[in-house]
DNA sequence: ATGAAAGCGCTAACAA
DNA sequence: TTGTTAGCGCTTTCAT
């Protein structure tokens, strides 16, 4: 046990060797490639067994696939990346692909390193979530190694994108509180300073549905946006200033769940009750969303089906790299629950 | 830029020719290795900056490392993870590392799996977070690649470890219901099956430590645990069956935030509230649990910090192997909100 | 201080 | 169907 910890690994020329074949049989049997009799198929695997044969990756890498899988999470303390990410992993469970995630990619600096990294590890694919790089980059790096987009709205040349009806989203939270009787309905957004992508953003999509439904119900003049960021903390934020409005609005659209987070937080350290005094909807119907002590109305947008339909698709362009780009665009319901109601005035 | 995309690979030999050097000079001077002369590195560097060379981390693997370090999160549902990844990258944020997610590594097989394919991926070293695995496989993983374990109880002779001191923070917990006139005082417990590591985790140990708190204070006969999991879930049914009893617990004792969250959701959905009918304590103290709706009394295990020894301990044992191991246990303490209250009797 | 050359473990032409 | 062999891009002796 000990010794064979310190041995050196066991590679391929010793299976060979010790089912008396050549290193190209046992390459073969593992990539279940063509021209490989059973009987010596039986002898590989059975070799492999004996020794505890297991590929480098490394090396693999060097001359065809890694079998890695990575994919970029703008922010893992967002409960809604987590999702996603089961999404994918559950639909790669049966293949042979190992999910890696990079974590921590605040701003296009960092994203361009991590999705470098990721490269340079000779990935086979990469599913980058809510990018904030500019597009032609992402081209560029589509260009180098299979790519899935997950929350541009962008019709990529090669790569692929999947993506939630961010206008639609937006709408059917004003929509709901419209119809609860609010007029002044704030909203708390994420801005995006990269001008080649802002309107492809999720976040500045979510923004300009909130305008375009606003106006279709005649709130153009209600119109009230803070832009501070999707986290709690940027949720709390924007609440503060929202709250200390000359005239309050009496219900708040944030972008995200984890900014509505903040915003209850502010809200309940100003001693207003929600949504006794102020009603508060969020997007994504995180897991927090649905928590009893919180019940927040929110826009589902399946994070799971998401990451699904990302993993499946990168598949496809692994198998075949000049396939058309497809673009996938879900299409989000709304979960109301206790934080919205009708405005008390 | 469309074109470079196509291209093949900047390699070391493009670097070389263009430096007018050798390809070792280049090895030489990216890994500031001995015997450069000033004016070879810079024109070393200056042919990297112009051809955009970046190493191959897979050609790197199969010499030296790749400058990688792998992290398994048992659950990145679990709001305490970011916590310490946070840490971890904090730490690791100067130097040449890399630091690779593997997400979802339920039971042993599934984790056994996820730490194969590190190895398998060359990483240069591993944390590896709860992990549930003999002690004797953990021996061997490290006898492998430099490790960390994180949460185990266990002096390993090869690999360090961080760890909170479970025993002492389920006796905070005790100490301050059994304070505020608790004695009916239940826990919700994450259950081992694994004889090999059960004395080693810290959901045992924090069991075992809610048990000798208990005894101290007389309650033995008072002793409650049920054993679900440390999931939003399994805190709901462990809350479920809790309510269920006879004479009900006055307070709960959940081994981890995320099982308390769900503990409240059965406490909600059986109409009592918190912490009038019943009072509710977690552990982690998660960003969930100092949010303003929740305010859950919790055990802080300074997941940050966690995450920082743990990155240094890998660093340090990356470069000496033959290193002493040694075992980082860090105190925790307890937040008090406004979940935990006297008993209403 | 510098460079030539031998691999690391694997895959894929190409031969047999 | 099977095996021989030439690399993939890098690091590292070992000469010079």
């Amino acid at each position: 046990m000990t010794r064979s910890a310190q041995r050196r690994r066991v590679t391929i020329v010793d299976v060979a060797r010790h089912a008396q074949v050549s290193t190209t049989a046992v390459s073969k049997v593992l990539r279940n490639a063509y021209g490989t009799s059973p009987a010596m198929r039986e002898r590989v695997h059975q070799a492999i067994a004996e020794l505890g044969y297991r590929p480098s990756a490394a090396a693999r890498a060097l001359r065809g696939q890694t079998y890695t899988l990575g994919v970029m999470v703008p922010d893992i303390a967002n409960p809604f990346f987590p999702e996603v990410l089961a999404g994918v992993t559950e639909q790669l469970r049966d293949t042979d692909y190992q999910v890696l995630l990079a974590p921590g990619c605040a701003g296009e600096q960092a994203e361009a390193k991590t999705i470098e990294s990721m490269i340079d590890r000779s990935m086979d694919g990469i599913i980058l979530i809510a990018p904030v790089s500019p597009r032609a980059h992402l081209e560029h790096v589509a260009g180098i190694v299979p790519t899935v987009v997950v929350g541009r709205h962008a019709r990529g040349t090669i790569f692929d994108t999947v993506a939630d009806d961010d206008t639609a989203g937006a709408a059917l939270v004003v929509d709901h509180l419209v119809g609860l009787g609010h007029r002044r309905i704030a909203h708390i957004a994420h801005p995006e300073t990269e001008p080649s992508c802002i309107e492809e953003m999720p976040n500045m999509i979510r923004a300009e549905g909130y305008r375009q439904a606003m106006r279709r119900h005649g709130l153009a003049g209600e119109i009230d946006i803070v832009s501070t960021r999707y986290t709690r903390e940027g949720g709390y934020r924007g609440a503060r200033q929202l709250l200390a409005r000359p005239v309050r609005p009496t219900a708040v659209f944030a972008g995200a769940d984890i900014a509505a987070m903040g915003a209850l937080d502010a809200i309940a350290e100003a001693g207003l009750s929600v949504p006794g005094d102020i009603s508060v909807a969020g997007y994504d119907n995180t897991p927090f969303a649905a928590f009893s002590q919180v019940s927040l109305t929110s826009v589902d947008q399946a994070g799971a089906q998401i990451g699904a339909d990302a993993a499946r698709l990168l598949l496809a362009r692994i198998g075949d790299r000049a396939r058309r780009s497809s673009q996938v665009k879900l299409s989000p319901t709304l979960v109301t629950r206790a934080t919205t109601a009708a405005p008390s005035s």
